[in-house]
DNA sequence: AATATAAGGTGTATTTTTTACACTAAGCAA
DNA sequence: TTGCTTAGTGTAAAAAATACACCTTATATT
């Protein structure tokens, strides 16, 4: 941090993975590259940081432009610069990923031609990326993984209402195992953070499940607190 | 990530917290700054990044610059590229932080005069640090705590050979409360990664205590697995 | 109207983990 | 030998995690 020329440039870049849940599938949402390198593949949605905007408004800048994505509340987790992850130089970038709500369909559509289109990839049909994201996806995936564990994050993905069921699905989905039904809805209500409301699913072709909400406050609360060692 | 000039410049920096625990207390790794801005502040070692060498040698060369220090194992903890925390322009800063054994003394020199001094600094008397540094420091500790929390990363600090209390008192001075004795010995023991040494501690005017060792083969087996909801 | 279908919803017993809690043993120093 | 200081140990109670199976309810089908 220090012998600065009084003048300097900087080559920094943000890419964002961004997860949503639509149909019982996990997906991210990632751009066709519509310039070289890597022309026509797909990519996390990133870009360059201006030198005179924080990264976090990087980062919602450049969702914005290449997904009309607005107002996503992103949190960093790791940042990349191995040296030969971009062709023409020295780049690095910092990732960050978020957890969002498709209500419906998300309209995803470029503001720059830059990107041919953005799609929500289902995960499990994940391409190779361009450049060095699917490393960079991967380790996303493992923070989530593990966060989730320990931090009800999971809420996030899915709409305001939702079952328990739909719930525990998405556990299943992003800890890639079964959970047993009974200990779930157990352990859930147990938390407290879940408001329980007078309705029910509808248009359902069987019996209707009870909806619920995410209770903030009471989240608030509860997740301030450790786990483990420190719980003593 | 796009429409790069063909070749581009960047001012990137490390900043490491190097964590050491000596005589029942933590300390931190500072240098005294030889240079404007902040000269004659302290901070935390770090500097540029060339655009030649990875994020993580960087770290290593210029931990090694500024304190001697070599062979360290780092861990990228976060990155923190506010506009207004240098004065002379843009950095953007990917922090590390390591835990290390400190033998008696372990000489931390600095090796260009662009540091007049490096100290080992008790936590609890830190001063206000040049730039952001202070701040950096704070989430790096956050970190350590949470992380202690769910793996034992502790002995990392300690000798080789140490005590089941200096191991609850390093506990205790992280995560700044008191611990059970009998519940950390049977936990730690439970978690099967200590050997028994049929050593005791020497020099000391009461009792000696048993010596134990952190047994890395064993450690690496059980913590791999995770915790709450991802256990079932 | 009766039946089939598909998911919703619920409880208990067992095991494991966490917590709270206090005295004796050993070694050194005076 | 006595006193001082830390080492070292066990048990009972509470809380949390797990394993496990059937009846209920809404809709669709005949």
């Amino acid at each position: 941090m220090e012998n600065l020329p009084l003048q300097f440039e900087s080559i920094f870049s943000v890419d964002c993975v961004i997860f949503g849940f639509d149909e019982g599938e996990l997906r991210i949402l990632l751009i066709e590259r519509n310039e070289e390198p890597f022309k026509g593949w797909f990519a996390l949605p990133g870009n360059l940081v201006d030198n005179t905007e924080s990264i976090e408004s990087a980062a919602q800048r450049i969702l914005y432009e290449l997904t009309s994505l607005k107002d996503i509340f992103m949190e960093q987790f790791y940042t990349f610069g191995a040296l030969g992850r971009h062709p023409q130089g020295r780049v690095i970038t910092v990732a960050y990923y978020a957890m969002i709500r498709l209500n419906g369909q998300k309209d995803v559509k470029p503001i720059t031609d830059y990107a041919r289109q953005a799609v929500w990839m289902p995960v499990k049909d994940m391409p190779e990326l361009a450049f060095d994201h699917s490393r960079i996806f991967r380790k996303s995936f493992e923070k989530i993984k593990n966060k989730i564990s320990y931090q009800p994050i999971a809420f996030e993905l899915l709409p305001e209402k939702f079952t328990l069921t739909q719930l525990q699905n998405l556990y299943e989905v992003i800890l890639n195992k079964k959970l047993d039904k009974r200990n779930f809805r157990k352990k859930m209500l147990a938390y407290d953070i879940l408001k329980e409301l007078d309705e029910k699913q509808k248009g359902v072709s069987y019996r209707a499940a009870k909806l619920y909400k995410f209770d903030k406050r009471k989240y608030a609360k509860h997740f301030n607190k450790e786990l483990s060692f420190a719980k003593e």
